[in-house]
DNA sequence: TGTACATCAGTGAACGCGCGTTCACTGATGTAC
DNA sequence: TGTACATCAGTGAACGCGCGTTCACTGATGTAC
């Protein structure tokens, strides 16, 4: 690492970022199934023993891949929130954020179908790293701070702030997850953008707002 | 399949429903990963060649196991409703169906995780047989057909109606599968009776309808 | 600036494994006469 | 009721495959003096 990212020594210098990076287009190429480490360390280019050097093994390389993806899917919620209070910076601003969040979340399952699929519930399970779990509640909380500022109350330890936290995950979540499954013709075939009001809609509904 | 269903000559004479038994148990205890064709023919008592009599491979296999699970998901849907309207043959009758439907679908979910995950987009994809995507039309059949009677209008030819299914689906639907990822400790550690007023209020938001 | 040496990150061969699938086979079942 | 025969549903051996992991190794990098 001393020299620039540009660095292709050999010693690699940057293999284990390398590997993050070819482990998950193999994911995206390959599925989940057919996935393997072998590929992967075809795919960066170097021996299939080389990753034991920065993965304990299999399950660890995946957790650190899921980590990747959820820090991903905070920038990509926090992006669309960023967008959204800049276009109208105004009146129903809280639940606003709460929609851009969502919008986000969507977002990043369709356009990174495979990884969101490991991230939740897929292979590499067992004992999940402490860092994997501490991505995946950044993303968390995103969605709760912005349920917070629209219920005006702490999100988590009311009952009805909670029930608030869940509708929408669980509505985004949801939809997400056909969408991506391709269990619905109608959204698989639009691109996204046609796709933002339905979610705007849902997610208005799951918070009990009248109609955008 | 001459005499009753105890019959255990060999030839087996329900080998092919043995070995969906078998495969289920196989699914639940190892997972989609861990799951073959070779456990399975011995956990059924047979050799693992025996299987190629009756699924063309491990594919068929799983996309017939799928279809089982629709069917059986249709049916907790129906048994929920049918409940539901003995309970209070009552005024907010259409709206009470799809809930039950919708509470019916979270506790197949939960009762049978690795099912339904083999069910939504796990493995085996490729071409999926008309007899699967015919199972799970039934199940989708019972959400619309109760969406349609509270709004009492077409669900799936009005706009707006397709919106209050997709919203109740995938509420339903995210709820389910965060539940079975164990993403949320609370939902989770409860026992199934404890969620009905949760999934039933969640529901409820979806349609747009007041608080129950 | 040069030399000796420890450390680190690669290599490639080898391991044992379980997998799906194919194959020739066998023996029981069901049918035709 | 008995016999000949086709069909069907099993068996077990064998195939080739890709996998994760281990191992002794090598050669480049970085450090101490």
């Amino acid at each position: 690492m001393k020299d620039g990212a540009e660095s292709r020594r050999y010693h690699h210098g940057a293999l284990r970022e390398a590997l993050l990076e070819a482990a998950e287009a193999e994911l995206i190429e390959k599925g989940e199934d057919g996935f393997s480490l072998r590929s992967t360390a075809k795919r960066a280019g170097v021996s299939h023993a080389a990753p034991a050097h920065h993965f304990r093994d299999l399950a660890a390389l995946l957790h650190a891949l899921a980590a990747r993806g959820f820090d991903r899917l905070t920038a990509v919620m926090k992006a669309e929130q960023a967008a959204a209070g800049a276009d109208a910076a105004g009146t129903d601003d809280a639940a606003g954020q709460v929609v851009a969040a969502g919008i986000g979340y969507v977002r990043f399952a369709i356009d990174n179908p495979a990884l969101f699929q490991l991230m939740f519930g897929g292979r590499g399970g067992g004992d999940k790293p402490a860092e994997l779990a501490k991505a995946a509640e950044a993303g968390f909380s995103v969605l709760v701070n912005g349920v917070a500022r629209v219920g005006g109350r702490d999100a988590l330890t009311t009952e009805a702030g909670w029930r608030d936290v869940m509708a929408v995950w669980a509505i985004m979540h949801g939809y997400a997850h056909l969408a991506i499954g391709g269990k619905v013709a109608w959204l698989s075939d639009q691109p996204f953008e046609a796709q933002r009001a339905v979610i705007a809609d849902q997610v208005r509904r799951a918070l009990r707002l009248a109609e955008g």
